[in-house]
DNA sequence: TTGTATGCGTTATCAG
DNA sequence: CTGATAACGCATACAA
């Protein structure tokens, strides 16, 4: 702001040529001469010039903008580490394709602002959250309803509008479970809450039912305990478990993080990870294979997920058909399950 | 986009008024009567009508918008938890002044988008890092000739353009090794990359000289090693000291990703953390409450941090003073150094 | 290949 | 308190 911000008509003033054609020749648009366009360019440069996006988004209807929402009430604790790994590849995606990242956080008990108002800034919605998306069903079925381009990260859940793509947790889940198992682990605790606020964590719960009933296991409803994605829950969780009094040899957490705080209430308890009781996880944060013991955990390809959601998005505003598909989950052996 | 989106217009024509009295009424403005605003805004929430931001911003030359870069190259890797932490506040901070947050990452590597171009997608900048802004000095120089507003987290660099907000560095590392002298500890490692490129580490590094010297204890160059912020470098750090087989019974970890890493090193070298080793570190992310042991470390207060550096970037956009200053940091006592 | 005319949807500036 | 008019800076359509 030394001297006013030089607009496209400066510069056409300055290369002797027309307003359009100087827009033109910055966009390397090739109707314009290899000539005029260079020299534009070059007075461009010099002044710093840069387009101004509000005018040129007005008048092309298009934002070249994305918009993320968390939907994680992180309160004043921490977002779950996974989710910022994602954000971290959906803004690289984005800008690979030209694209800013307009990042909110939905707090719960805000008010209805990010809803459509969003939609005016961005050309697409990419919501992020672990999957308590039906506390937002009626925003997003507004949504689409007003024709929005949006996609969900999670699983498909029926009912709910929208297109998704998330990790095939039922899988991710099994496998995670059957590699208990075949380490001889029978009695096999399960945290994390599978009510329909959590469809992701559902789908996991559906891939653990469905290794322990292959591998002639039975259910043991006193070794669930319910829990969202934090530490804190998780330690409450597996204390309670505890409370119970009925054994167990091994806990599939539905998160790293609840993974991290039942390792620490296990030995707080006195239990020793892996040898007593051994322990797997869900996400692969970067922590997971710092801790002690490292930890077994299924990882999901945050940097994959992250473009194919752009690309998907991008896709969507381009009036292209896209869909739903689930990535594969990749079970990360370490040693908290010992060996 | 059912049918086109509605206009100011489009209002004016159904509330029969002029177009610029829908806008002023929409704005809440008090020029005009309560009984056409409350039907103006009636119709607009009818229609579902919201303000396109592009021709707003155009019109009135604000963007309402604040850009976050983030100075730090992460790779493939994670980003610091740390700053991901300090993204959230931002952001909270942000919504609560009615602002947009436009993410970016800088990677090192990439072209220089982002210097300019995002000056004028947004009124003001904030910069986020762990301080190697030295190799940003050229294009911060240009924004701060260009008369941006920017503001950036960190210590007071000299020679450098701009606006500063961090964390007393210097006072937090003071403490912590004041901590660990009173224990007892009396042949203390330092792990951090103290190279101009890492300004708040050259701060951590001073308060940590200044205990040493101000308890009679001499600065063993031995024990020093440099490494950056993540758990990986932590580690092969404390693998140099100890090839270096110069005895120490603890060590100040420039950052909880460091000392994650320190810790998991000196566990596998089988040495015990408290007993053999105690272990600080700064930032206090949140899994350092839930490591094994948990982490004696400094806490910066980032919610404190976020709310100010918006503030403050808020009182530039408005052509206020502002004076760079820092925040109290805090020792976090917990197991790592023993009692 | 370039120029002319016009409009995007809003806010600012007047005058009434 | 309200209305007419202009303008923000760029991109589109069409003509030359």
């Amino acid at each position: 702001m030394k001297d006013s911000k030089p607009t496209s008509l400066d510069i056409a003033h300055l290369a002797g040529v027309s307003q359009p054609t100087v827009s033109r020749a910055l966009r390397n648009s090739p109707l314009v001469s290899k000539e005029t366009r260079e020299k534009i360019q070059a007075i461009a440069r010099e002044l710093n010039y840069k387009v101004d996006v509000n005018a040129s988004n007005l008048r092309s209807q298009s934002t070249k903008t994305l918009a993320l929402l968390l939907c994680e009430d992180p309160g004043d604790s921490m977002i779950n580490p996974f989710f910022l790994s994602m954000l971290g590849s959906i803004t690289r995606a984005a800008a690979k394709e030209g694209y800013d990242l307009l990042v909110s956080f939905q707090q719960l008990s805000e008010d209805w602002r990010a809803d459509y108002e969003d939609a005016n800034k961005a050309n697409g919605i990419i919501f992020l959250g672990y999957g308590d998306y039906t506390q937002y069903i009626d925003r997003i079925s507004r949504l689409d309803q007003a024709g929005a381009h949006f996609i969900t990260w999670g699983p498909v859940v029926p009912g709910q509008p929208g297109h998704f793509l998330g990790c095939d947790n039922t899988l991710g889940a099994y496998e995670a479970t059957q590699h208990l198992i075949q380490l001889g682990r029978k009695h096999i605790a399960f945290i994390g809450d599978t009510s329909d606020d959590c469809p992701e964590f559902q789908d996991r719960y559906r891939g653990y039912l469905k290794a322990l009933s292959e591998h002639g296991l039975k259910y043991n409803q006193q070794l669930h305990a319910s829990a969202n994605s934090t530490e804190t829950m998780g330690f409450d969780a597996t204390q309670t478990i505890l409370e119970r009094t009925e054994p167990f040899d091994s806990v599939f957490c539905c998160s790293d993080l609840m993974a991290i705080g039942t390792i620490q209430c296990l030995r707080e308890n006195g239990y020793s990870v892996p040898d007593d009781i051994a322990v797997v996880g869900f996400d692969d944060i970067p922590t997971a294979s710092h801790m002690t013991p490292p930890l077994t955990t299924v990882q999901q390809d945050t940097i994959k997920a992250g473009e194919l959601l752009v690309e998907n998005i991008l896709s969507l505003i381009n009036g292209e058909h896209i869909e739903s598909r689930l990535l594969p989950p990749q079970l990360i052996i370490r040693k908290s399950c010992g060996s």
